[in-house]
DNA sequence: GTCAAAACCTAGTGGTCACTCGCTTTTCGT
DNA sequence: ACGAAAAGCGAGTGACCACTAGGTTTTGAC
């Protein structure tokens, strides 16, 4: 009867501390994977103790999560999915790696933890093998719109295009980041694509 | 006078220990990585101690540099890259996609080492913009040679192809390793590559 | 068979890791 | 301005890390 115990929110600040924190964690776990990032570290970059890190996201994994969130938040404001036009979502899929041109943190971020993520036993195993089935699945969609408008060359699969596109785009990366000098990923992105149309791009 | 101090060389066992020894680095690279991949995990695999095992590497990066050797060996021996076609090069690159398909722990190590790599203090930095630089000269000969005989669909560019393939190998590694089921390497490797040639591969 | 070097081991060293405990400080609804 | 919860901290804990010191065992040329 008496109690109610009212649980009361978090403080008006908290959001962009967490915010700031998981920033922090895209740039340690760029460079350093996500297996050896360090919590210390990832603190230290916000100015706080790791046991003040960690009454925000209470372990490691947690913290990954909240990484992975805020990464699909920016990268699906960027590219209009919505578009029900296949040509135009394989536009934004060009653009989205222009955009990613312009931010090598964030590329790292999914170059290591894709790789890592490999293992059956990595925290990020099945996020990013639903990732990679629903980014394929909306590029093979893409590619099924533009063959029905007669958009796409005669003898493309759009399920193996779809798969292809999506790997060139991943491989360009590591070369990218190895030597951002010797490859542009966005004119390369654009040769495959327009090799696999009728229109221009 | 008296002295000579002859060295005496390695005991008969030694060579296939030290291999026995990379191939568990192999082993646990691949699933970890080089930073996170431990060699007490390496040493306990061949059944000995880790102080044992750094008698044979005396510290981990020279035991990573091993390991590299050893993989570059067996993958050399199996493309026929001193056969001056270029429809045989490129060919050969194709039965290499083949023949990784049957070693994913290999697969696995150039994944996420080359992923690692990308952070220029990783000891296997330089290594890796060498190979890559490597790899891409190799295969932009091979299509050079083959638009000299008219074997490459005009407007092609030998090096942006070149680039573009090997990045198609390495991004489809990753969704292979994902799911093995989802994608077929050689089979997308094989019609990327038709689509750049006018003869059948 | 001798004996020195190679191979290998136990037992450390100092460091970092993720995470916990109990405490102080800050916030903010009342 | 009170008080309870949120935010944050210092000091741990136990596990693991790469690597070393100093010893014992094994090998193999003589």
């Amino acid at each position: 009867m008496t109690v109610t115990g009212k649980p009361r929110g978090t403080y008006a600040k908290t959001a962009a501390r967490r915010r700031e924190i998981l920033e922090a964690g895209i740039e340690v776990f760029s460079s350093n994977g996500f297996r050896s990032g360090s919590i210390r570290e990832i603190a230290e970059r916000v100015g706080m103790s790791q046991a003040g890190l960690l009454h925000h996201f209470s372990n490691k994994n947690e913290l990954l999560a909240g990484v992975l969130e805020l990464r699909d938040d920016q990268s699906r404001t960027l590219t209009n999915m919505d578009n029900p036009d296949g040509l135009e979502q394989i536009r934004g899929l060009v653009s989205l790696v222009e955009y990613n041109a312009s931010v090598p943190g964030l590329v790292e971020l999914h170059c290591i933890l894709s790789a890592e993520a490999t293992s059956a036993d990595h925290p990020a195993h099945r996020y990013f093998i639903n990732r990679y089935k629903w980014v394929v699945g909306f590029t093979t969609a893409a590619f099924e719109n533009m063959r029905h408008e007669g958009r796409l060359e005669v003898g493309v699969d759009p399920a193996s295009a779809a798969r292809s596109l999506v790997a060139l785009m991943d491989g360009l990366q590591v070369q990218w980041l190895l030597d951002k000098d010797s490859i542009d990923m966005a004119e390369e992105t654009r040769r495959y694509v327009q090799s696999l149309l009728t229109v221009p791009l």
